[in-house]
DNA sequence: ACCTGAACACCGTTCAAGT
DNA sequence: ACCTGAACACCGTTCAAGT
């Protein structure tokens, strides 16, 4: 075959199929994705000359870019900013649990995810937050995001209490889930407006 | 060889081999553990029979296994003993951040594990959470150690500003790194004191 | 420029064979 | 029971060869 008369393959094509991979699979190998496009292993170099780990800072791309806030709309404050912020990054996540474990031993490159933590960090100063607090507020939400995004992925009995000898954990667990919702988005909730009213104060008893 | 008089290898051997290894070299894998043994990598499955993933369970209890309470001490409240939990969870990760990323994608089954989550569950309900609300609690707590420790882990430039077009962003980091002590752990402190207070008036407002 | 097949140095796991 | 070597079905990546 060698040179096609035109393109067999496009790293947007790539990066798609192995999305779809993920999501069905739970992860994704070379080979398997040169399978699903009908190529050959080697031929995916040529259109992400990174490799694999080119194609794991693609899927952080794909899955996350537009859909978190890059500027503070209307009046909001740095709250509700920061609240749509973790709301959208956590949302982004959570549509492809998957692919969570495989960004979170990768550096943060992609521009369009950096863009969203520049414009946290400007809202967040602009509302009087020092440079070093506002960092940690970021990571701080950032930490929470991705832990989780993780918990959103995990198998539905993350604690199993297989003998019962823990019970006081298996009738906190069996108490959550015949309550109706998500069980990992409540607890998302839970934890982001705890920890914004947290920040609150720690903001109210100053900055240092 | 074969059969020798005194076993070569034993669980714990394995373990210990096997978190020196990634600590070292930030993962492990069979050919390696066993070279590092001096031993034949199929020996290993004797006295680790579920393989690769019974090797990364054993790695959760050898960093966890106690470090973690697993009673409440003294008169300590449920904001004091989940602040205790999350220092020794953390603290544990931390001190072998690399094991992290391994574990995030496993179910917990670990024995001693478990017994402070049973625990944790245990004093919240006694301080009057209601059941469900407890396991949610949990969760957020999980949720925040477990993105700490990843971050504990991450290389110190997560979100790396190359060439400058993330100005705030860039600030931030550099305050941040100007300032005495270890940056992530200041951030897990902010964190868990702003949950522990946020959580703390979302208790007050009602346990729905 | 873009695809291929062959090749390299790895993986995790199983299993018959030995003592 | 415990260790070995050989074997199986995989990995990720490189590279000369083809158009």
């Amino acid at each position: 075959m060698a040179r096609p008369t035109s393109p067999l393959l496009s790293r947007g094509g790539i990066l798609a199929a192995a999305l779809e991979l993920v999501d069905a699979d739970g992860d994704f190998t070379m080979p398997r994705l040169a399978r699903a496009l009908g190529v050959s292993s080697s031929s995916l170099y040529h259109h992400v000359p990174g490799g694999r780990s080119d194609v794991v800072e693609g899927l952080r791309n794909l899955v996350c870019a537009g859909r978190m806030p890059t500027e503070r709309t209307g009046s909001e404050g740095w709250r509700a900013f920061a609240e749509h912020w973790a709301r959208g990054y956590r949302g982004a996540m959570a549509a492809h649990p998957h692919v969570v474990p495989l960004l979170t031993t990768q550096t943060v490159s992609d521009p369009a995810v950096l863009a969203s933590y520049e414009a946290l960090v400007h809202v967040l100063v602009q509302d009087g937050f020092d440079d070093a607090t506002a960092l940690h507020v970021v990571a701080v939400l950032d930490c929470f995001v991705l832990g989780s995004a993780l918990d959103a992925g995990a198998p539905a009995q993350v604690w199993a209490d297989d003998d019962g000898s823990r019970p006081h954990l298996s009738r906190a667990v069996d108490a959550a889930r015949s309550r109706p919702g998500d069980r990992s988005a409540t607890t998302f909730e839970l934890g982001l407006t705890s920890l914004l009213t947290g920040l609150e104060s720690a903001r109210e008893g100053g900055d240092a």
